[in-house]
DNA sequence: GTGGATGCAAATAATTTGCAGCGCG
DNA sequence: CGCGCTGCAAATTATTTGCATCCAC
């Protein structure tokens, strides 16, 4: 139920007091929709693509809104534009590759403990985090299975 | 031996057949001795403190450098700019402390081979990556040591 | 109705680049 | 002594903002 994700963000916004205008329901919805990491370049593309009308002002608006009320995360993979996505599910990382600029998602809670505990050693309690790894594919190497 | 940082930045300069201009000793300089994450404008102002006559663009240029000899890594730890630090000694992360803005850095091998290993799960190799924790110091609660 | 939201265009912020002259190798 | 590097200013790129109008509540 990819759909929900855009209803979620709705509901955040009628919650916090904001308004729930056109624009930005048209936003939430590209958002919902989005299976990868878009800026706001792209963002913009898609939802005037929905609503014509849209300007790329109130896609950066919205997009902070939402930043503000935790809704998305805005990442900065690389130098230039910022790129986004809704959170809301469990939370995951990154891998990029840097060969094909692909983003990938991963789940690792191993890692998420260890942060845990190490911050803890440095007295600070985690807030947030980001993990971006850069990697490339691993060539399958022939013979590389495990040989009779 | 803080001074052996700029030595390095100088000797990869040499090496890869770029010329060892004053500017780029007194960038190398100033990034050797900085003990924090200057960005590309308290750079400009501390080389300027050696040499009045760098100017802002030689910085930008300069950075753009040392980043592709792989000499100094480039950060993003909140939007806005880019910061600065000299790489070359073991690899480690960053805590960012959101009350202070502080940024403090940590080693933990023992994250990153749970990060290799992940990565080999997913049929990739680790090329390099980026972990930031954003964190709050935790208070000592009065009894929080483990009582008798 | 009315204050928050929008679109448009102009403003800012961050970084890059064209060009003529200078100096490292 | 030539070509890479520099400074300066203008250009680009990414994002924000002022303002008149509009519409969600």
């Amino acid at each position: 139920m990819t759909e929900t994700a855009a209803s979620r963000l709705e509901a955040k916004l009628k919650g916090s007091g904001a308004r729930l205008t056109a624009p930005r329901r048209v936003i939430a919805r590209v958002l919902g929709e989005a299976e990868d990491h878009p800026d706001v370049e792209e963002l913009h593309r898609r939802a005037q693509a929905l609503d014509p009308g849209i300007s790329l002002a109130t896609v950066y608006r919205t997009m902070r809104l939402f930043e503000q009320l935790g809704v998305v995360e805005r990442h900065a993979f690389s130098a230039g534009r910022a790129r986004y996505e809704h959170g809301g599910e469990e939370h995951h990382d990154h891998f990029v590759d840097v060969k094909s600029g692909e983003v990938i998602e991963f789940h690792a809670p191993e890692i998420e403990a260890l942060q845990a505990e190490v911050a803890a050693r440095h007295g600070y309690r985690i807030l947030d985090h980001r993990l971006v790894i850069y990697v490339e594919r691993v060539e399958r190497v022939e013979g590389s299975d495990k040989p009779a």
